[in-house]
DNA sequence: TCTCACTTGAGATTCATTCTCACCAACCAG
DNA sequence: CTGGTTGGTGAGAATGAATCTCAAGTGAGA
């Protein structure tokens, strides 16, 4: 239950953040914008407003149940931190967005940073292309 | 000559693109925000206006000349595109910026494009991490 | 139910970046 | 050299994502 998630990491459990956490679960894209997630909700007749979605984001971010995301161009992004730990590409026509995981990767950059004299706390990598052209949906251009 | 650069790119050569790119060239930082290239530029005496700083920095990265980049938090940053490519490690507490470059990284990230049906046109790789004590030289904390 | 610290919604505010527009300066033909 | 044309520039206004303010609202323990 969602409210167990609230609980567990400290946040009291309010209406608002019921709505924008259950959002993130059931929204077709699993990637989303503050804007978005606003739109939705106040689309579907919640009365909620937008300084709430950007605190609620902010706490769930800092609770580790969310992370964030800033590809390049569009703004900031987030998605439910549940499953492993993942990378992104993006394509730059259609804005599709598709994650991967590499080992190979991840392995390396452990390395790197501890070569260069830092201890690794995070990272960010985010591919770009164009998508092939059946999945491409591009509106045109 | 940055008089041959810019009209190689087909840009006009103007005294303010010069003094942009002079000061790219012999800043101390290599990663500089707008904001810091107008203040320098000011302060040395230029009558220059941000809003010229910005287009100028707009052209030179369309024309291959800079890169741009967009570390967590901070404000975009911009850098000479001279040498091989490379990515970034910031250190979160102090701000430093090492630069790497990794073969086996810069490899999979194409061998992940192409399996995901994509054509790779660019990525984004930044690490974050706290560099080590002597090097670090964060305003205390 | 009562209470109160924590939350919220609406609107104001911030701040990086972009736009507008009258003026100005490269560049070239004459 | 010029003068004209074209594009560039500076100042300030405008934009837009994100944050702050604050009066009013609401969970949850007593
Ligand atoms: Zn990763
Ligand atoms: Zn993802
Ligand atoms: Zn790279
Ligand atoms: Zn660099």
């Amino acid at each position: 239950m969602e409210s167990e998630e609230l609980r567990n990491v400290g946040l009291k459990v309010t209406t608002p953040r019921l709505k924008i956490l259950g959002l993130l679960e059931n929204a077709k894209s699993k990637h989303m914008t503050a804007e978005t997630i606003y739109r939705q909700l106040s689309e579907s007749g919640e009365v909620i407003g937008l300084a709430t979605v950007y605190r609620a984001l902010a706490q769930f971010e800092a609770a580790g149940l969310i992370t964030r995301h800033q590809f390049e161009g569009g703004q900031t992004v987030f998605e439910l931190e549940r499953g492993p730990h993942h990378d992104h590409i993006v394509c730059v026509r259609c804005g599709r967005v598709e994650e991967f995981y590499d080992k190979v990767i991840e392995d390396r950059q452990r390395e790197i940073a501890e070569k260069l004299g830092f201890t690794l706390s995070d990272h960010a990598l985010t591919l770009y292309g164009e998508c092939s052209g059946g999945t491409c949906t591009a509106k045109n251009g």
